[in-house]
DNA sequence: ATATATAGTTTTATCAAACTAACTATTATA
DNA sequence: TATAATAGTTAGTTTGATAAAACTATATAT
């Protein structure tokens, strides 16, 4: 069979299984936040510091949209923000505790997914992915 | 380095590759429908025949939700319903030829998208890339 | 000193997507 | 035949994500 119509079954399929991968995150104890929620915490849990233009340009979408997805955040406690001495129109984003536990539950759900995914693998086949994974991330789609 | 932890990143990858794949669609001449509704329309396209309640269990939606959906893309000329002759209470859903128009152009950008994809592997990376998948989309995470 | 730009907030509004509940029409069953 | 169940619809609502526009506060440049 045609290698371009396989791949495409293939990304149908692991357009199946990030989705899967993803809403897992809504069953246990992080049900009561949204995706998009989680996501914003991961963002700053990755990029501790950042502002909320900075996200803003990252995402492509509105300063207002960001400002008011963080606050809430913030509003439940789980980041803060520090206002710069440099320049006192920044505010530095950063995780409380609470927020560093939300992430910490976030990658053991993620964690115990990928056990059973590398269970289902050989080893070379899991570092075969790996690199293709690695490969194919940085197209520019 | 850890095979888990880097498999945890590859999946990160592959989340924004995948959301990449998925709003790639939403550029060209696909911009005015949503994705929910691509997808409707791919579900459609795959399962010619299938009636509001059967998409309904599949996707864990109420009946509700997805008569009302469909019945927008009815309105839009993109589906059709016809009823059972053997069961009136049933419709049988199918694309108008607007809707498989749509679905050509889907696959259109698809198609040029994995082309970039195959692309920047060499063709036993295809391969493996395809076996893989497929051994992890059985999985029941 | 004044004008301009930038960071972030607030208000108001819109939209998609989902839900519940009550409904009609049809079919199956006790 | 009366009652249950099923397919689909409709009305009304809720939630989450987004945006535009007007705003405050601060910084930079002329």
């Amino acid at each position: 069979m045609n290698q371009e119509l396989e791949l495409v079954e293939s990304m149908d399929k692991l357009s199946v299984l990030v989705h899967k991968f993803q809403t897992e995150l809504l069953n246990g104890e992080l049900k009561e936040y949204t995706l998009r929620q989680l996501y914003y915490i991961e963002l700053i849990d990755k990029h501790e510091g950042i502002s909320v233009s900075e996200i803003s340009k990252t995402l492509e979408l509105k300063k207002s949209t960001i400002s008011i997805a963080i606050n809430q955040l913030i509003e439940l406690g789980i980041v803060t923000k520090i206002q710069s001495n440099t320049d006192k129109r920044f505010y530095f984003l950063k995780l409380t505790s609470k927020g560093k536990n939300i992430m910490k539950l976030h990658k053991q759900v993620h964690k115990n997914t990928i056990k059973k995914i590398i269970n289902s693998l050989n080893p070379k086949e899991v570092e075969s992915f790996i690199k293709i994974v690695d490969k194919i991330a940085v197209l520019d789609l």
